[in-house]
DNA sequence: CTGTGTCATGTAACCGATTACATCAGGTTA
DNA sequence: TAACCTGATGTAATCGGTTACATGACACAG
């Protein structure tokens, strides 16, 4: 039971003739106690925003820093109704994607001095509503990050007030606040380079069935194809699922001479399976990949993928949620969906045969 | 400016000829007048605690759902005083190390219901004081991974009462909760394997100076050397800290011919750079990293490194943080350091040249 | 000398939950 | 029938901030 209110007199009394009870964090009004100067010239001076005589903003700042005050969070956000903190909700944590992600939301957040409340999901929709429920009214926004569009938009529902950026999901989100990868226009690109790199049986290796960006890049790589079917393994995008296509790709009758996996991770473990084959890249089988995550340009052969600024793409997350947050009830706001257009890095796995090695890793000083 | 308390009657009324004002989010209050009971009935339902009849409970139930209430949570965490949060404060955010140990942080955080709040200091001291004020009050406890001992001694002061577990420290953190890599055990058995394997000048590529962990490291790697003085070489645990030490190396007059590195990335770097300039490995030299970071398995030599389970740790770290919040004032409760010691993956990047090359990857079975 | 304006400061109402204690209804028991 | 217990429910204090409004000091003009 914890000692409040008019109990703690009680308590204090009964600690005379036993140990000392736990000291209390001071609160404002400690503060304002020990500087001899009213509550409300305490926050004043804190939030820096009246005007505050030097000589009291002094005795403040000495009271503060005498008694180790910090502000309780939580008072705090019950007057103002702000936590200056935002929640993200990933599908999962796993792999170096989520991980550049974080790394460039904390940066814009750190900038804009807010919190950041991580959790994952897991991929399953009930999961990534219990996360969302379980944020509200811990954050001021949320960006949520599923592969399935229905997930997001319940999402958006959902939080109620509190405003929601959609990442990774699909372009048409009715009027929400979004940022997508082209995932279209990057499977095309994919397709057409290794068309022009002379390639005529193109295999693709897909990302989970019902995840809708591996659907997306697979009805790109189905699009682009000229003079062919499709050849598509199933994947899950992860590497041992790239291995295993791989593996089925190579037992076909007719092998391909190309394969674009959904993703980086896939590739990667296309590109071992085909080594440990004795198939060589990029001579018998060109690869590419997706999302040029920095393994891409550590493995050999270099692998040719389709960049997405990674970290970049959270920073910039981050930032419009904030501007969201700021916007606040003015709902025409900003509804637009933003496009991040992936660029095509042409590495070794897809280079021609006869210049393949020459140069190990054309990107390297960009990727330090 | 925001509508609140008894100005909200005004607004209201004026809103009578205006466009309706935002509607505010339900409280407790709105609850229970809908439901014909008191807040106290209604926060009882919603925290399962007290008798309540069937009736009463589905009456609050209903009023909840028909509202879309969701409770305040910086107003709970002012009267429990509990925020079910922690806060992880780490040195960076980037590559495999940090985002495989907040998916293990994430992993327990939501197996006990806890939310999870991260921010990184860049490593300098200052930020890392800063971001634990800032987390102050908003967690219920903190992680602190510093690279050096006194950030992490002074965290645990500025925190208060807030218990702070550290993790990444030293193992003389003088009583303090904390989780420590056994970096010098870890050092001693990768010089050791090297000389078991025939290595007779073993260079060591060592992360930055200052950094605790890598002072550890390299003093290991020094106290394990037999008939040899230490070449060490100066690093900063990135890929392209690895790569220009991998130069410097190869410029020696007599070339080493087996490299430590004090982190997988860094061993990478200098894998690479020794492909450039034509020094196979393991045949004219070997390699060794540290954390087995998935990346080390990918690779091609396979890297020979030291497991550290770093999900696990993650897990682990925020288990016995959770034990130091239950156990709050009781002093005396866990002031454990923990060691987690590595253990030796043997790969390609250390065979003996006759048999490299045999089995790919040693280990792709348990990092699929 | 009084009225008025300015500016620093204080007082107290609020934010939305939790919870100790009061209350009250209904059933026992003497 | 009165006294008493029991268990459900209500009332109101409390957590620690913010901030609208009140107050009070002081300067300057009339």
């Amino acid at each position: 039971m914890t000692l409040r209110g008019k109990h703690l007199d009680i308590a204090a009394s009964s600690a005379v003739n036993g140990r000392a009870p736990a000291a209390k964090a001071a609160t404002i009004r400690d503060v304002a106690e020990r500087a001899k100067v009213s509550v409300a010239s305490v926050s004043r001076v804190l939030n820096g925003s009246d005007a505050i005589t030097e000589t009291t903003r002094q005795r403040v700042l000495d009271a503060v820093a005498h008694l180790h005050y910090v502000p309780h969070v939580g008072a705090r956000s019950l007057s103002t109704s702000r936590t200056d903190t935002i929640g993200v909700i990933l599908p999962d944590l796993y792999g170096e994607f989520f991980s550049e992600l974080i790394r460039g939301m904390d940066l814009a957040a750190r900038a804009h001095g807010k919190h950041l409340i991580v959790s994952s999901s897991h991929g399953d929709t009930e999961e990534t509503m219990a996360a969302l429920r379980s944020m509200r009214g811990r954050v001021d926004g949320m960006i949520v990050l599923s592969p399935h569009v229905r997930a997001a938009n319940l999402a958006a529902d959902v939080a109620g007030r509190t405003p929601v950026l959609v990442m990774n999901g699909g372009l048409d989100e009715g009027g929400r606040p979004a940022i997508a990868v082209d995932n279209h226009g990057g499977a095309v690109a994919a397709v057409e380079h290794l068309i022009a790199t002379g390639r005529r049986r193109i295999a693709h290796i897909r990302g989970a069935a019902g995840n809708l960006e591996a659907d997306i890049r697979a009805e790109g790589y189905a699009s682009a194809l000229v003079g062919q079917d499709p050849i598509i393994v199933e994947g899950d995008f992860t590497q041992a699922a790239g291995h295993r296509a791989a593996t089925q790709l190579m037992a076909l009758d007719q092998r391909p001479d190309a394969v674009f996996a959904a993703n980086d991770m896939m590739a990667l473990g296309a590109l071992l399976a085909f080594q440990e084959a004795g198939v060589r890249c990029p001579e018998d089988v060109a690869v590419v990949g997706f999302d040029d995550v920095p393994l891409a340009a550590l493995v050999r052969p270099t692998l040719t993928t389709l960049r997405v600024n990674i970290a970049e793409m959270g920073r910039r997350g981050v930032e419009r949620l904030i501007g969201l947050v700021q916007a606040g009830a003015n709902a025409e706001a900003d509804t637009a969906c933003e496009i991040v257009r992936p660029a095509l890095v042409v590495r070794q796995s897809t280079a021609a045969a006869a210049t393949a090695g020459s140069n190990p890793d054309q990107t390297a000083a960009s990727l330090s």
